[in-house]
DNA sequence: ATAGGGTTAG
């Protein structure tokens, strides 16, 4: 065995630390393996050892080199893996092996025999031990067969084992091949070992392109895109011609750090160098043109390629949807079906998600045909993405079919449906599908409290969370922002205050989200104060969220002045947004502040903001309240499309203003229409009767309003009859409607009717309702 | 030999 000669070449290529570790690993290793055959020899145990976990560390190997401390290696017998060998163990060891040796030379097993052995072990799916096997064999291997190893210690993030690779090449290898040392930096950079990487980088005595392509790709997949850039300008200023492969990596960190014209100028590289014709490159600069935002360039690009892949469909379908053009991304998703390229799950999802968020269930039905006809039902992700896309269309029993022709449901799956039946206020169902879930994680416990929070189902949402508190572990963001929620919801200011200490503790409070749920509390507790405090408090990375919540906390109470104050000084601050506007029209609205809704409308019209429904909406709840119905009907006609909720809001505030004549006539005009009227409206029909005394039409009305409208009477409508027939005297038709009714009457109900009896002296029905109220006391 | 996109649930 020719130690010196090896020693000596190593030397000659490496500087000192690289030959610590190298021959460190020569000798461990051959001390291992010398003990493998001394123990097997004697066939007699060693002491045991702790064995697990513990890494051999390349770096660390000089210092505990020097201090001739103990070094866990990795043993190599199967008999005795877990046993421990010290440096001086295998130093002494070694040392009388190898006189042993000396005396008695044995041969080593053939190449062949030990390859043989360590696939049986990677067949096997154990890389530790084949790699122990490797490092133990005093003699090289087929280059194929290291880069074989490289790749496989890529894929299971064995570091350790990387490094043994690594160090057993150089140490029996003349001239290791450079491609084999970019296979090492791979691995490494695979293992999230950028050091490891760059120091072989730095010790490598010659590189060839592919030696910066491996650093250049390992610092852009790890994130490091000002790396990637410096390690460009060094690759071309030392000659080395960039290929494709660099330009890819160089591409993917212009898109992370979105810088327009530094992406030009690689564009033009790209262009230079003669690569515009590689699908990749043409693919990841549509990519990092999106990502720039400018949808018009990548557009343009995306048309360059002569013939695009799935991947360049896939990345055009989704960046429209970044870019919040879900119309487009559903045009280029359906494009693509004029080509000969199967668009990817990942594909599918995106239009899917498109389609959710424009509410097209035509289109999303087209899809789901489409995946039914290319056998992709099962695929998780896109089942996933088909049920989100039935309920958010509204469609939550198609979505629900669609779970339940599910062949394999997976977590994501489960928690679709969970969510979809609790953010459609069913909650019920909600929670018996989830506690039929076989597994659950924070997202699905997540999305089953939000549906409480949204039902304001409080007592259950409080049950619930107390439930999740000893079922799960670690909580995070969202949970904390709904617990904060259900505080603000039953205005238990005590424990939002426990869980702001909580949020605090943990490291919560620098996440936007929680610190304005945290605001949010505060300002629906009633406590402005503290509202204010935390509002100054997180004025380092405050958004204009955070403004719209202390807004609303001002509108909260009453104090519309104070809010408007606040909003000049918000301009200073950030822009505002449509929800700034809805909150101040409330607060405006609450005070009847007129003057100070009108400035509002002003500035949303001077400065061109436009109007969506919810505001549109929003003004016309404010000119209600503020009596200026004529400029609310005004506002009402100007929408180019209304919903039952703007109806809603006209028709109750023309009842407010005892207009119930406009009321009837923008009913008709809303039917005429086509809009649906909920039960919201039907009370305001109601009310409008008992304003303009219609006992007939308001009778006729109550009376179809489950055949016509498919509405169940609820307890304001019947608070409406009542009124209407106590209002204008109607006693026969009052005494018919107590003495039918199928639910049974409220307290104040039976006072009204008694007060109407007494007024009208209608004894026989006061007689029979004072009857009903003693019940009620006793 | 190496490169691009994407993670559907709250």
């Amino acid at each position: 065995m020719s130690l010196s000669r090896q020693f000596h070449r190593v030397w000659q290529f490496w500087n000192m630390r690289r030959f610590w570790v190298v021959i460190v690993d020569a000798y461990v290793a051959l001390a291992a393996f010398f003990v493998f055959i001394f123990v097997r020899g004697r066939g007699r145990g060693r002491r045991r050892g702790k064995g697990k976990g513990e890494g051999f560390q390349r770096t660390c190997v000089p210092h505990h080199f020097g201090g001739a401390k103990s070094i866990p290696v990795k043993p190599i017998s199967n008999k005795y893996r877990e046993e421990r060998i010290t440096l001086c163990d295998a130093a002494s060891v070694l040392k009388q092996l190898l006189r042993e040796e000396n005396l008695n030379p044995r041969q080593p097993p053939q190449t062949n025999a030990v390859i043989q052995t360590i696939l049986t072990y990677l067949e096997a799916g154990r890389i530790r031990k084949a790699t122990s096997v490797l490092f133990a064999f005093p003699k090289s291997f087929p280059y194929s067969f290291y880069a074989l190893f490289f790749r496989l210690c890529s894929s299971y993030g064995a570091i350790v084992e990387a490094r043994k690779v690594e160090s057993h090449l150089l140490t029996f290898s003349r001239n290791p091949p450079i491609f084999l040392l970019n296979r090492a930096i791979e691995s490494y950079a695979k293992c999230h070992c950028l050091r490891d990487a760059h120091e072989l980088f730095d010790e490598m005595p010659r590189r060839d392109g592919g030696t910066w392509n491996a650093l250049i790709t390992a610092y852009s997949q790890l994130g490091f895109p000002n790396q990637v850039f410096s390690l460009f300008l060094c690759m071309t200023r030392s000659g080395v011609c960039p290929s494709e492969v660099t330009f890819a990596s160089v591409l993917a960190s212009c898109g992370a750090v979105s810088q327009l014209l530094l992406s030009k100028q690689v564009h033009g590289l790209v262009t230079k160098f003669g690569f515009c014709g590689n699908v990749i490159l043409g693919s990841s600069l549509v990519d990092v043109y999106a990502k720039c935002g400018v949808m018009i360039d990548a557009r343009r690009m995306f048309h360059e390629i002569p013939q695009p892949n799935a991947v360049t469909w896939n990345v055009i379908v989704r960046r429209y949807l970044d870019a919040g053009d879900a119309r487009e991304a559903v045009f280029m998703f359906s494009r693509m079906f004029s080509t000969a390229v199967q668009p990817m799950n990942f594909t599918f999802s995106n239009a899917l998600v498109a389609c959710s968020s424009l509410s097209a269930l035509q289109e999303g039905m087209q899809i789901h045909g489409v995946v039914v006809k290319l056998g992709l039902q099962d695929d998780n992700v896109i089942s996933s993405s088909l049920v989100n896309m039935y309920v958010k269309c509204d469609k939550l029993e198609d979505g629900s079919r669609v779970f339940d022709l599910l062949g394999s449901r997976d977590l994501v799956s489960w928690t679709s449906i969970v969510s979809a039946y609790a953010k459609s206020g069913k909650t019920l169902e909600a929670r018996k599908l989830f506690d039929k879930m076989p597994e659950r994680n924070v997202i699905s416990w997540n999305a089953m409290l939000a549906g409480y929070v949204r039902c304001f189902e409080w007592s259950e949402a409080l049950d619930f969370v107390y439930l999740m508190r000893n079922e799960i572990k670690y909580v995070d963001h969202v949970t904390l922002g709904l617990m904060l929620n259900v505080s603000a919801g039953i205005s238990d200011h005590e424990t939002g205050k426990q869980i702001h200490g909580y949020i605090y503790r943990h490291g919560f409070h620098l996440d936007i989200r929680v610190s304005n749920a945290l605001l949010d509390m505060y300002g629906k507790c009633g406590n402005l104060n503290s509202a204010k405090i935390w509002f100054n408090q997180m004025s380092k990375w405050r958004d204009r969220v955070s403004w719209n919540a202390l807004l609303a906390s001002y509108g909260h109470h009453q104090l519309s002045e104070q809010a408007l104050t606040m909003f000049s000084e918000m301009q200073w601050e950030t822009k505002p947004s449509k929800y700034t506007f809805g909150t101040l029209l409330l607060a405006c609205a609450n005070t009847f502040a007129l003057y100070h809704g009108k400035q509002i409308h002003g500035f949303i019209i001077r400065h061109g903001f436009q109007i969506d429904t919810i505001m549109r909406t929003a003004l016309v709840y404010m000119y209600c309240k503020c009596r200026c119905l004529e400029s609310a009907i005004e506002v009402l006609k100007g929408a180019v499309s209304r919903d039952v909720i703007i109806w809603n809001t006209i028709i109750l505030g023309c009842c407010h203003n005892h207009r119930g004549k406009e009321a009837l006539e923008l009913f008709v005009m809303m039917e005429a229409e086509g809009v649906k009227p909920d039960h919201v409206t039907l009370k305001g029909i109601l009310l409008a009767c008992v304003e303009e005394g219609l006992v007939d039409f308001g009778t006729e009305c109550f009376n179809s309003l489950s055949s016509k409208y498919n509405v169940l009477p609820r307890l304001e409508h019947y608070n409406c009859m009542i009124e209407l027939y106590s209002r204008h005297g109607s006693m026969h038709e009052l005494e018919n409607f107590m003495r039918t009714m199928t639910i049974e009457p409220t307290l104040p109900m039976l006072e009204r009717v008694l007060d109407a009896c007494e007024k009208n002296e209608w004894s026989r029905l006061g007689e029979y309702i004072t009857e009903k109220i003693n019940a009620f006391k006793y």
